[in-house]
DNA sequence: TTTATATTTAGTTGATTATCTAAATGTCAA
DNA sequence: TTGACATTTAGATAATCAACTAAATATAAA
């Protein structure tokens, strides 16, 4: 696939935009605190990580068991798409409301939510 | 579905962004030179143009038979996505060469295309 | 070492979507 | 008016894709 058409497909699905828009207001991201507050399988949030960051939005930092991921600010031309997006989703209430509960996620370490996780094991979490 | 997802979604398709390519080179086409140089059937061209036209990419004109389409150069945010697009086709070798051949289409009118392609009937043809 | 956990990969399933043909609509020309 | 043609809409089909579970891999902790 050609590499505008891997960017423009990438953009195309609201979980990924959702996961650009959570990294604009955390810098950085373990794959377990996307995965939770996607509301979606690990392995879900695996893949659309994987889509990103193959079209070159995010990059990842790997540190013990975890993965952290982040945006990519290397290249230009994302990051003038980037620039886009940001001031774009401004504009949608809904993904504003629930950026709003990203921080019921990241107020805590990885482990700290995985803690949180195993108490409240049958409700629908966030943290 | 949001304005945002809208947008990124019309993006998402090579057809599409076809369509926006050979947009940026003739300014306005009509529905079935589109069709023509797109290679596909005139009901999936006319599915692609409303797709664009919906998410603000593009705008139509009406004369006579002919729907005439051209870029949509009225919203801001439509704008700076298509100064990205442009840009970023130019490194698309493959969709360059596609479009030399859409002056087959263009230098001549949609009248006159018509006539050429009931002799050609058979062959698969571009003017 | 064994167990638990984070992540990714494989394989499956259901939904979406790009495409087609056929039919409907609208317009022009004979 | 009738026929030809441009376009869109409807309906069908095949491919793509997002989601899941289960299995594989890797790391940390007991």
């Amino acid at each position: 696939m050609k590499r505008i058409d891997k960017i423009c497909k990438a953009l195309g699905d609201r979980n990924r935009l959702r996961i650009i828009a959570s990294l604009f207001l955390s810098k950085e991201l373990c794959a377990c605190q996307i995965h939770e507050w996607l509301g979606v399988s690990g392995a879900t949030a695996s893949n659309h990580l994987g889509i990103l960051a193959n079209a070159g939005f995010i990059s990842s930092r790997k540190e013990g068991k975890w993965v952290h991921y982040r945006l990519n600010r290397t290249d230009p031309e994302i990051q003038s798409l980037l620039k886009w997006v940001k001031k774009n989703i401004s504009n949608d209430a809904e993904l504003n409301l629930e950026l709003d509960k990203l921080k019921l996620v990241t107020d805590c370490s990885p482990i700290e939510l995985r803690i949180r996780q195993r108490k409240e094991k049958s409700k629908t979490l966030c943290c």
